[in-house]
DNA sequence: AAATAAATTTAGACTAACCTAAAAAAATAA
DNA sequence: TTATTTTTTTAGGTTAGTCTAAATTTATTT
């Protein structure tokens, strides 16, 4: 059984990789957790020692199998918490975030099965996310940036890169969720922003916005 | 913000207090804490730096408003996530406490409050045990012990003094649970053991069985 | 390529929560 | 009431996870 500490430190690395794919340093991995680089040093050396990372001196660490088996898992939890946080007790995605960081730690594994199964086995979470399965495997996202995409293209809203609660916040505002449809009525070149109409409504949404904002191609158009 | 351990600390000493009403002795804590007297005696007098418990040296401790307070909310929560198991996850009333154990160290107030309306403000747990009001009142309980009814006497099972799986497991086993109507046939002196019709079904029970099953007098005889 | 800057690691300390072994106090028995 | 047993506390250590400050390695400039 892992620590809170230690499954953090491995979703952590886990996360990175995906963005990064290189071998992930000490930097980056302790600005993410909130601690200082000589803690991480440390903290890498003992899952080093028990197999759950790789780990060379100057050279940053990657996941083994064992170790991403971890990580793969506690997303797994947190992102079935979320859920529940969402669709049963009715928290707003920008709020199941923080109290899922909690959750996703509970040691049993019959709890998340028998949470999964009352949810109705989801396969993403609030924010879009896909949850990894039992075995760990987890669908690659196709999804595609909304600041790529063209002029009078009609695209589905099927998830964020940004996950802040100040970031969502901001899109509740604007109606703007999960399966919410965009029409993408112009980019503006000088700024790179867009005008795009959401249920009818026309608005401008700055290149920081839609760089943050996951889509797929409308199947209707 | 309490850590577990000072939270486990504290709701030990709260449940031994209800019991012995007395200054509760190192001993007793450290028994059900699963730790030795030598750890109860640090950790005491942490808890009486912060004001939670009183403590004299040798003199055992008792909780403060402040400490009876921390107590209660963790009972409270405990309490909250037990129906959850039980009445949404369908977890077994011998299952569910080992999972509450963990979960009642979650740190959300607008957590609880939103799972226990999502429960619908459930006054018992599935032990029957009360739970505790959001300001940390909690009903006395009016019960009584199976043991000291009269025979011919009709009760309905309201609560358990045992906990423990085994026993819970054995009272399923005779379809006895919270709500069961039982009739006292029959009470033997010679080793106070008791013959009860529950369901229509005739079964003996023993002392031990029936000092933990606790009853009120059933109202429709 | 040397100098400087940035990133990383080491060394040494801290805290919470635990431990064992020995000392001290309280409770019980003779 | 003294002697013995039990309970509790003290003293000194351990581990996980953190920290700061200094040393070392790597990366970047000039």
């Amino acid at each position: 059984m892992y620590s809170f500490t230690e499954e953090n430190y491995l979703k952590t690395i886990y996360k990175l990789s995906e963005l990064h794919s290189k071998n992930i340093s000490t930097n980056a991995i302790a600005q993410i957790i909130q601690t200082k680089a000589a803690s991480v040093t440390d903290m890498v050396k003992r899952l080093s020692d028990k197999k759950l990372i790789r780990y060379e001196k100057y050279k940053g660490v990657s996941l083994t199998e064992k170790g991403k088996k971890v990580a793969l898992d506690t997303i797994r939890k947190h992102r079935i918490w979320e859920s529940f946080l969402h669709t049963k007790l009715k928290f707003g995605w920008d709020e199941v975030h923080e109290i899922a960081e909690q959750l996703e730690h509970i040691k049993s594994e019959v709890l998340i099965d028998r949470l999964d199964e009352f949810l109705g086995f989801p396969t993403r979470d609030p924010h879009g996310d896909p949850i990894p399965s039992k075995t760990g495997s987890i669908p690659k996202n196709t999804y595609k940036i909304l600041a790529d995409m063209m002029e009078d293209e009609q695209v589905v809203m099927n998830g964020v890169l940004d996950h802040s609660p100040i970031f969502l916040q901001y899109l509740s505002k604007l109606k703007l969720e999960i399966g919410t449809v965009l029409l993408i009525i112009e980019k503006i070149e000088y700024d790179n922003s867009m005008t795009v109409k959401i249920n009818g409504k026309t608005v401008q949404l700055s290149n920081n916005v839609t760089q943050n904002i996951l889509v797929i191609p409308d199947a209707r158009k």
